[in-house]
DNA sequence: GTCTATATCGTGATAGAC
DNA sequence: GTCTATCACGATATAGAC
């Protein structure tokens, strides 16, 4: 069956959400600023969602199983773990290049979901690292890569490209894939020049 | 002259305004939660800042002047361009793990000042970063490192430091020292194991 | 310097006419 | 479905007693 109209005005709201959440944070948008953004009245949105809170939950859980329904088709694929982790920061990129600000909610206003939806969300983030950590410390056992801490090559392999969300624009002079080669050659050979 | 009674009192303010920004966002902090942690009424705080705009500019600006100011310092040592851009990573680092709060509220909570100072930040903000491009520009016209978008190396290198102010704390089984030499071993030589 | 009391405004959300 | 009107509350900030 197809997606109803009153499925797809609520979709639309969600995302202009996304979008001035980004912009001024959870706190610092109003429902009337975002009923203005959508072209109705605040009143008129209550028809289409159950409230402020509702909006951010959809918001960071549907990043969230996004990342990890992803991360489970990247660990079962038949490759070095370098190329897997390799397909993980494509992963980040590519969905801060085509969801920049529900990535950027889920990032930056998490802290702001009610008490219950945190606790979860924070396990299912956690979830994810752990996961995303045994490929680092399977890498480095199949000797693939160094020998370092694995809590730091975790976190600044994910926070190394989180500054996309804020800079990606279409036509910022390159495309996706030199963004991406640039970074992973940064990041798994280094920027500094080897010496012939 | 030594400072006043007063004085101390008001940078406590600020110290404590700090980390509950960075704790709850600072549209999501009123002057309610800030005057209880300071333990004093919130319309007694009045008497030692003038309004909670103030306190933010303080903060961001205390920030970005510290950095501008160390960037000066570490352009005009003598050393190679990579030496002193790991000088600056490990600026930020320190920065970081000695001013958590202050830099977390500068980083995320920016968008929040008001029109006039929040251009006088991002014009900081922007020098600041157009001088590190330059380091990063002429570090590689001296070979010293691999020809990459500078765009795409400078803010990977801003961002991939940035999730130790979430996760630093003193006892986290790693020293400031391995942590700096982790990173930098990453974002210098890269992750990847090289072929003996 | 510190408090109580309060002015004024913006917030999320709802009731109910149409 | 969409609006107007409104409620209950919490926000920043100030006035003024002590």
């Amino acid at each position: 069956m197809a997606k109803k109209k009153k499925d797809l005005r609520r979709e639309n709201i969600i995302e202009i959400a996304a979008q001035l959440f980004k912009q001024k944070g959870f706190s610092g948008t109003s429902m009337r600023d975002l009923a203005e953004q959508v072209g109705m009245d605040a009143a008129t949105m209550y028809h289409y969602i159950s409230s402020k809170d509702e909006i951010l939950k959809t918001i960071c859980f549907g990043i969230a199983t996004t990342y990890i329904t992803q991360l489970g088709e990247i660990e079962s694929s038949d490759s070095s773990y370098i190329e897997k982790l390799k397909a993980l920061v494509r992963l980040h990129l590519h969905l801060m290049t085509t969801k920049g600000a529900e990535v950027s909610v889920a990032n930056n206003d998490w802290k702001y979901l009610s008490p219950e939806a945190l606790q979860e969300f924070k396990d299912l983030r956690s979830h994810y690292e752990k996961r995303f950590a045994s490929l680092i410390e399977e890498g480095i056992q199949a000797g693939e890569l160094q020998e370092v801490n694995r809590s730091v090559a975790l976190f600044t392999l994910l926070s190394a490209v989180r500054w996309v969300e804020l800079w990606w624009k279409p036509n910022r002079g390159i495309t996706l894939e030199e963004l991406e080669n640039t970074i992973l050659t940064i990041l798994f050979n280094g920027l500094e020049k080897k010496q012939p």
